[in-house]
DNA sequence: CTTAGAATAT
DNA sequence: TATATTCTAA
């Protein structure tokens, strides 16, 4: 039985914070010079059309006993496309940047955003999860850096994200399909703890049936899932931060016991009208279950996501 | 020119 | 190791 897209997509972002629940983006989270970092735009290229317009998120998580409070903070863009100011994404790692130096010779310029690194990104299972969702329906053809990207719609996530880890996903697939069969010496170990994550999410058969299966059958829309009782995760970019707040996902507050509504993330929509690129909706559902800061140990990783799915 | 993919670096 | 960044090819 192929129940595989039973629960593939899920509602949309029904509706996003309240503003009165989001917080003013308000620099109190933040210092002043990490005001300035996270203002300055991140020097994409230099293209002109790769204005993002993306919509962040901020959370504020204290840890609590039970309760982690979190203040998201929803930046509104413009509808206009006409106004670039609104990017901000970005997180320094560390309070070495903006010396160096910079100085004077000529130009002056000054804007620290460069150098700006972005943390890390963890790949929790769920993100991974609507990766290979996103993979799966995309179908292997099409499943490339940037269509996967938009279609897991995760804000904050990135081109090279999705490349690096597609790459080390297919060698995963390799793997796999190589030890089938029956040479069981060989070697390697399959369930080193290398692949766990991947481990976490089904692989989709026609991945690994190279040669085979492709079919251009794309399914750009949502389909609702069949109520499932497990709480899903969301799929949000859990990044490295020392300090600062990146945009993740939010769940509703529970009042009353009640969700409220799971959001989502957008990613822009640049121009993809190219090609036949899917990115009427992203693929999976979500309610975010983030319970508590995942502290790792020697690093300062911030990992959202518990990992209880499993 | 933009992007995918592999190689390489951290 | 996991992910990022760099490099090259398409």
């Amino acid at each position: 039985m192929r129940e595989e897209d039973s629960n593939w997509f899920s509602r949309w972002e029904e509706k996003l914070p309240s503003p009165e629940e989001l917080m003013p983006l308000s620099q109190t989270l933040i210092t002043s010079d990490l005001a300035i970092a996270f203002n300055i735009k991140t020097n994409n290229h230099n293209n002109n059309n790769n204005i993002i317009q993306k919509q962040q998120q901020s959370l504020h998580l204290q840890q609590q006993q039970h309760n982690i409070e979190l203040h998201q903070q929803q930046q509104q863009l413009p509808t206009t496309t006409s106004n670039p100011t609104t990017q901000n994404l970005q997180q320094p790692s560390s309070g070495d940047f903006a010396d160096s130096g910079e100085m004077g010779s000529g130009n002056g310029g000054d804007e620290p955003a460069r150098t700006l690194k972005r943390p890390r990104l963890v790949w929790t299972p769920q993100l991974h999860k609507r990766f290979v969702d996103a993979v799966a329906h995309l179908g292997i053809k099409n499943a490339v850096p940037k269509t996967i990207m938009q279609l897991m719609s995760v804000d904050g996530l990135t081109r090279e994200n999705v490349a690096s880890h597609l790459q080390k996903y297919r060698l995963y697939l390799k793997r796999m399909q190589g030890l089938s069969g029956g040479g069981s010496g060989g070697g390697g170990g399959v369930d080193a703890a290398t692949d766990h994550l991947f481990a976490s999410s089904p692989v989709p058969p026609h991945f690994l049936q190279p040669g085979r299966s492709n079919s251009e059958h794309f399914m750009p829309f949502v389909q609702m899932p069949a109520l499932q009782h497990h709480h899903q995760m969301a799929a949000a970019a859990a990044v490295q931060q020392p300090q600062y707040h990146r945009q993740v996902g939010h769940f509703g507050s529970q009042s009353n016991g009640h969700f409220e509504h799971p959001f989502m993330t957008r990613q822009s929509q640049q121009q993809l009208h190219r090609m036949g690129a899917p990115m009427h909706s992203p693929v999976g559902g979500f309610v975010e279950d983030m319970e508590s800061a995942n502290v790792s140990r020697g690093r300062k990783v911030l990992t959202l996501f518990p990992n209880g799915d499993d």
